[in-house]
RNA sequence: GCUCAUAUAGCUCAGCGGUAGAGCACUUGCUUGGUAAGUAAGAGGUCACCGGUUCAAGUCCGGUUAUGAGCUCCA
């Protein structure tokens, strides 16, 4: 038999070979850290016999797939069977690998809490510490049916019935022992290649993530090929809470939500003086690209909601307003916007207009409500109020194209300006829930997909995934830590301007409808300024934050200069705040960093004397002393984006 | 919306049947101190809300609301 390896030689093995005789024909080192094969792109046991001549990578346990295959056992042969040992009650359902780590679902009539992680994670150090070899059988339907039916393990069976393959089930089993789990494999050879791992997590999960079925309890853990590697993992984890923006805009105050508007933002004066800042710049952008800023009602009866579509497909997002009976003459339902589209269209609607006047670009900073279930509510990156970045182009089938390559090169513009230069590009198409005949939708997705394609920017598809009226672009930036945030977006809709009677005059003096394109850049302020806010850790460009500079006396006889220096900063626009209190510097120093002042100005005698001033920017340690004017001219230089 | 957990001083948290605690913050003294916490004293709480058990309830039980972690949504 004939093994093609990847570097392209070939090996000549007996008939019967498995991957282990493999490794050792090609050496006793590989031998020890092989735990799987790759045999023509398919993993397979290590103990799996070799067919025929077959191209072959052996897998260690470094590698990636290795350290996979590790988390894999760790959850299906290890998690599974400390739970079963611990709680025989329970039912054991699926347990796969994720990124980091794994999890094992389990139906189990005893709750089981994060307190009783230590207690699993002793039992499976107990399984692991035997170090046994695990063996496989392959069964047949009939056969693996009978061992799920003989242990009482509902799922499995079910996972047995539902599979479209007849005979190839398999079997894993430790040693002697009466642990049988269902698998696809591959897994390790024995259980002396776990490396270190931790239970993270206890939550609830869907069986098949379908709602409708019944909740499990899903476990949680990470695990890597050594203890230092999982401590980086668990050290990572850890930098990421100290960024979270719940934290950061305590400790900053700058916003807060109360039980009496759950997902709404009460902003406080920083918070809000960075919203400004951002808003400021967006409205700068967009009317240098065309746009005309307009604003539209909250309010709106649901008369209009009901012509738009929204009222029919958005309905159970929306909060809705009834005037009190007795106090009006007549009564009126109406609901908050939830979008901004339907009032576009009435701005659009007044007077005719021509295909001169297109592309028309309306813009509004459109303060919306959603009415978001309760469970999906997350600080500033999930509310119910939130305020868009939103714009309605109306244009001709012919203006797509240019208007989303044009929408592309502002959106990546006004991101690179905020410090995030990458973003993906996902196009999705007609969901389920949908207005419009599939006629224009073919169309809609058709102009959109060539307008992408045209320009040369890479895409991913999502299917079923466009919005109610038409499908979109969607843009999803990565973060300082590597995290993924979608954003932006560009909807392309063939139907709101017909429903809601939008027209033009073409060039043939007839009447035709206007394409809608709906889009936004950062979604929404809220969860924007949330993502910048742990993508700088809090420490915002000096442009966006909300102190730039503290001046602070080191003793009160220099007060007078203080306030001089702060006098000269306003004057060019800085933002500046004085602290002349009876304190020591470094306590001054240590609470205006943890509020991530960017520039703090120490002020003591030889300043006063000298006409200087002394220099500490947030994140380094050290002080630059510096004329005073200088200063005023390279801090003021700084203030641009 | 679902599962589990949590809700005590402005913040972070301890207390878990028997007159409400700590640190920081706050106020007032003293201290004018050179780059991440000077010092002493004082003030501050219907223990989320509603109901139940008990001689007695932050403490045990039920419900409501909110928050957190997931799930499901959303985009």
């Amino acid at each position: 038999m004939k093994i093609t390896l990847p570097d392209k030689s070939v090996r000549d093995l007996p008939d019967g070979s498995s991957g282990y005789d493999v490794a050792k024909d090609i050496g006793p080192g590989l031998a020890k850290s092989a735990v799987a094969i790759i045999v023509n792109g398919e993993k397979k046991d290590l103990h799996d016999i070799i067919e025929k001549d077959s191209t072959a990578s052996i897998i260690t346990i470094d590698s990636e797939d290795g350290l996979e295959i590790m988390r894999h056992t760790l959850a299906a042969q290890v998690l599974a069977k400390a739970l079963k040992n611990l709680y025989p009650k329970s039912y054991l359902a699926i347990g796969p690998t994720i990124e980091d780590g794994f999890y094992y679902d389990i139906e189990t009539s005893q709750s089981i809490s994060v307190d009783d992680l230590e207690k699993i994670e002793k039992e499976m150090n107990k399984i692991i510490s035997s170090k046994s070899s695990i063996t496989k059988r392959i069964a047949s339907k009939k056969d693996a049916l009978k061992v799920f039916k003989s242990l009482e393990e509902p799922y499995k069976q079910t996972i047995i019935n539902e599979s479209d393959q007849k005979d190839n089930f398999q079997l894993y089993y430790q040693d002697q022992d009466s642990f049988v789990d269902l698998c696809k494999g591959p897994h390790l050879p024995n259980l002396s290649f776990i490396g270190s791992f931790k239970l993270t997590k206890v939550s609830g999960a869907y069986w098949k993530g379908d709602s409708k079925n019944t909740m499990l309890t899903r476990i949680y853990g990470t695990a890597w090929n050594s203890d230092k590697d999982l401590n980086k993992h668990l050290n990572s984890i850890e930098e990421a809470q100290k960024r979270d923006h719940r934290k950061l805009g305590k400790e900053m105050d700058l916003f807060h939500f109360q039980d009496e508007a759950p997902g709404m933002v009460f902003w406080h004066p920083d918070g809000w003086t960075i919203y400004r800042q951002l808003q400021n710049f967006v409205r700068q952008k967009i009317e240098s690209n065309g746009y005309v800023e307009i604003n539209t009602p909250l309010v709106i009866d649901r008369k209009l909601w009901e012509a738009s579509g929204h009222w029919d497909k958005y309905r159970e997002n929306m909060f809705i307003t009834e005037i009190d009976e007795e106090h009006a003459n007549e009564k009126r339902v109406n609901a908050l916007k939830p979008m901004n589209c339907p009032g576009h269209v009435q701005i659009y609607n007044q007077g005719i207009k021509s295909y001169k006047d297109l592309p028309l670009r309306f813009a509004e900073f459109g303060a919306c409500h959603r009415y978001e279930p309760s469970g999906t509510m997350h600080g500033l990156m999930r509310v119910r109020g939130f305020t868009q970045d939103d714009g309605h182009i109306f244009c001709t089938e012919d203006q797509i194209e240019s208007e989303t390559g044009l929408f592309i090169n502002l959106l990546s513009d006004i991101y690179a300006d905020l410090g995030f230069k990458d973003f993906n590009i996902k196009l999705s198409t007609r969901p389920e829930v949908r207005v419009g005949s599939d006629k224009t939708w073919d169309k809609a997705e058709q102009a959109l997909e060539s307008a992408i394609k045209n320009l040369g920017y890479p895409y991913k598809l999502d299917e079923g995934d466009g919005a109610f009226y038409g499908p979109k672009l969607d843009f999803v930036l990565t973060d300082a830590i590597g995290r993924a945030w979608q954003c932006g977006t560009f909807q392309l809709d063939f139907n709101l301007a017909d429903r809601l009677d939008a027209e033009f005059v073409g060039e043939d003096g007839k009447k035709h409808i206007p394409v809608m394109i709906h889009r936004a850049v950062l979604g929404s302020f809220e969860r924007f300024i949330g993502i910048l806010i742990e993508n700088y850790s809090g420490k915002l460009p000096f442009w966006l934050a909300p102190k730039q500079v503290v001046v602070a006396s080191i003793v009160s006889e220099v007060n007078d200069y203080v306030m001089e220096i702060q006098e000269l900063f306003k004057n060019k626009g800085i933002r500046t705040e004085v602290d002349l209190r009876n304190e020591k510097i470094s306590y001054k120093v240590r609470e205006h960093s943890s509020k991530k002042v960017p520039i703090i100005l120490a002020i003591g005698k030889n300043e006063k004397a000298n006409n200087t001033v002394s220099i500490r920017r947030i994140g380094s340690n050290d002080s630059k002393v510096m004329d005073l004017n200088k200063a005023v001219q390279e801090i003021t230089k700084e203030n641009t984006i």
